[in-house]
RNA sequence: GGGGGAUUGGUCUAACGGUAGGACGACUGACUCUGGAUCAGUUUGUGGAGGUUCAAAUCCUUCAUCCCCUGCCA
């Protein structure tokens, strides 16, 4: 088991370092600061295990704020999307729940006094001069005509911009700090700029809306945050976060002193992560929306049949690094298969079912026999299974003519039939047409009887089967990879990600044989199917009676096949 | 001839000048009424070149490679 607790990693250094300085007076605060223009996945899982791991582990609290400072791209949707992800991580925001919008008015507060204290200007550069000012990578840019204008004017036009007495895009707020700094995000950068637009939570209160390195330090200084983590790419950004601070602190004190780390994203083999690829996997109608199983949404994962511990679990296995990483996706489905080999109840389910008639078997006799509930978990009990004369085993557990090492069933071979006997396929009955098998006539051994006197003898396979009369229909859904290539954005010269699509990442079987106890599973309850995998009852199909079962993952197989 | 970040086996990660370790994967074997699980074992690594030092993944120099930055997005 992975200890979540004991994982090290540079920011618990930075942690431990803070506290032991007396830094914010030994607090830990954290927060989870999601734009609300699209779904969770994995990697956003990971930040927030993250953020949330941090806090917890040194007594500290975490926020959940949403960043929603461009009208334009925001939606309540989302908001509501994102939270029901957040909550069924695990991470407890309490009461806690803000929104970059809960701040706009003191926001406007400090660029008034930025402007007071002539660190702020108006500037009336459409964005294409902006652009064309600011020089390049190895090139200075240049100052603004208007970066010299006085506090009185900037004053007079900032309080206008807010009226509402200029179109979009006529003008910005501006900081003053340095057009020939290397670093762009120190050229003058845009605070403020007009939006005419409605907003999910403000309406039309405003018009003005500030820019993303502008507002985000003022929402950690607010919220008393004292370890604002973000990803590598911002890097870059961490002086003019501190600059905002800076000045924040001396205009209002008495906030916290937040401290911007930059860490890797994290993403995952055999998938895709980007906002733009996932909604264009979802708009084209290649999965079935942003829960399709087969995605790295939170919503797809849940959907799917992960469980929010297999996710933590996850997210401590990843390390927290100064570069960005790709998991294999073999790291995920072993923290799964880890908790519900554990925890989740075995159960027989033939899949593609073979009919096999036990010729020595009384007709019309039915026994009940004990099968375990869990080998893995001794309180799990025994529960009682129906055997009968007519029986479904698994197709690909009969083999008329056998490969090298196959265990299982041939003519004139013999089998453990889990939990009951031992069997003997005596000969094979085909469709006179089309030469397929239909039917397996064999014979049991009554002495082998499971827990019998004489179960003792040694058989090299053990299928799992379903008793005919007594078997329950259901459909099955088989998930495997949405892309064939480990890395589908690696795509070779002129292609394109969606090239390597794989064409059975979903296969839907419908007529599988479980046992009866199955008709009764609950909606999101999770089974392993014996030498099959882990399924989960989905709780979105399985309205009007009908039984659906997603597959979370295989089991490990080591027989090729 | 811009700035920032990074480089440890297939993947992820630890080692903070002192035995390169762990996880996942892969491969063997044992065991098994799940070809699962479990157990035992094996395999593969410090990007290159110099230097400092008794000792370098770690410090210095240099080269290489990769990622990010020229939104009034976040």
């Amino acid at each position: 088991m992975v200890n979540i607790e004991a994982a090290n990693n540079f920011i618990q250094d930075i942690i431990k370092e803070d506290i032991a300085a007396g830094k914010n007076d030994g607090r830990v605060h954290t927060r989870f600061p999601p734009e609300p223009n699209g779904w969770l996945h994995i990697g956003h899982a990971f930040a927030v295990n993250l953020n949330y791991r941090l806090a917890m582990s040194h007594g500290g609290k975490f926020n959940l704020r949403f960043d929603d400072t461009n009208p334009l791209k925001e939606e309540q949707e989302y908001v509501d999307s994102i939270m029901a992800d957040v909550k069924w991580l695990g991470a407890d925001w309490e009461d806690r729940l803000f929104f970059a919008s809960d701040y706009f008015e003191q926001k406007y507060r400090l660029a008034v006094y930025l402007i007071e204290q002539g660190l702020a200007y108006v500037d009336d550069l459409s964005a294409d001069e902006m652009r064309a000012y600011r020089g390049t990578l190895t090139e200075p840019g240049k100052e603004s005509p208007y970066r010299t204008r006085s506090v009185g004017e900037n004053l007079d036009l900032f309080a206008r911009m807010r009226r509402g007495e200029f179109p979009d895009g006529s003008r910005t707020l501006r900081a003053k700090i340095d057009m020939h700094s290397p670093n762009l995000n120190m050229r003058d950068p845009a605070l403020y700029r007009i939006r005419h637009a409605h907003h999910h939570r403000t309406g039309n209160a405003w018009c003005i809306y500030p820019m993303y390195d502008y507002s985000h330090p003022i929402g950690d200084y607010l919220e008393n945050i004292t370890h604002s983590l973000c990803s590598l790419e911002y890097a870059d950004h961490r002086p003019l976060y501190d600059w905002v601070v800076e000045h924040m602190s001396r205009a209002f004190p008495a906030g916290g002193r937040p401290q911007q780390t930059e860490f890797g994203r994290v993403s995952l083999s055999y998938t895709v992560m980007s906002k733009r690829k996932l909604r264009r996997l979802v708009e084209e109608g290649h999965v079935a929306g942003w829960d399709d199983p087969r995605l790295p949404t939170i919503a797809g994962l849940r959907r799917r049949g992960y469980t929010p511990s297999a996710l933590r679990t996850f997210s401590a296995l990843c390390g927290v690094a100064r570069k960005n990483v790709t998991m294999e996706l073999a790291v995920l489905e072993h923290c799964i298969r880890e908790e519900l080999n554990a925890t989740a109840p075995r159960v027989m389910a033939v899949l593609r079912p073979l009919k096999l008639v036990l010729e020595n078997y009384p007709a019309g006799q039915v026994e009940w026999l004990e099968v375990e509930n869990n080998p893995e978990d001794q309180q799990s009990g025994m529960r009682l299974v129906p055997f009968s004369r007519e029986i479904y085993i698994e197709q690909e557990d009969f083999m008329e003519v056998p490969v090298k090492k196959f265990h299982r069933l041939t003519v004139g071979g013999e089998v453990r039939l889990k939990g009951a006997y031992i069997i003997r396929c005596e000969r094979v009955v085909k469709d006179p047409d089309t030469r397929e098998i239909t039917e397996l006539r064999c014979t049991y051994d009554p002495e082998s009887k499971s827990g019998g006197p004489q179960s003792g003898r040694k058989i090299k396979g053990t299928s799992h089967w379903v008793s005919l009369p007594h078997a329950a229909e259901a459909e099955v859904r088989l998930y495997d990879t949405l892309f064939s290539k480990a890395e589908p954005e690696d795509a070779a010269e002129g292609g394109d990600f969606m090239a390597h699509l794989n064409p059975d990442s979903l296969v839907v079987l419908t007529g599988c044989k479980v046992e009866a106890s199955l008709t009764r599973a609950l909606p999101g309850s999770r089974y392993q199917f014996l030498r099959q995998g882990y399924f989960y009852a989905d709780p979105q199909s399985q309205a009007n009676g009908r039984t659906v079962f997603n597959r979370i993952v295989g089991l490990k197989d080591t027989w090729a096949r």
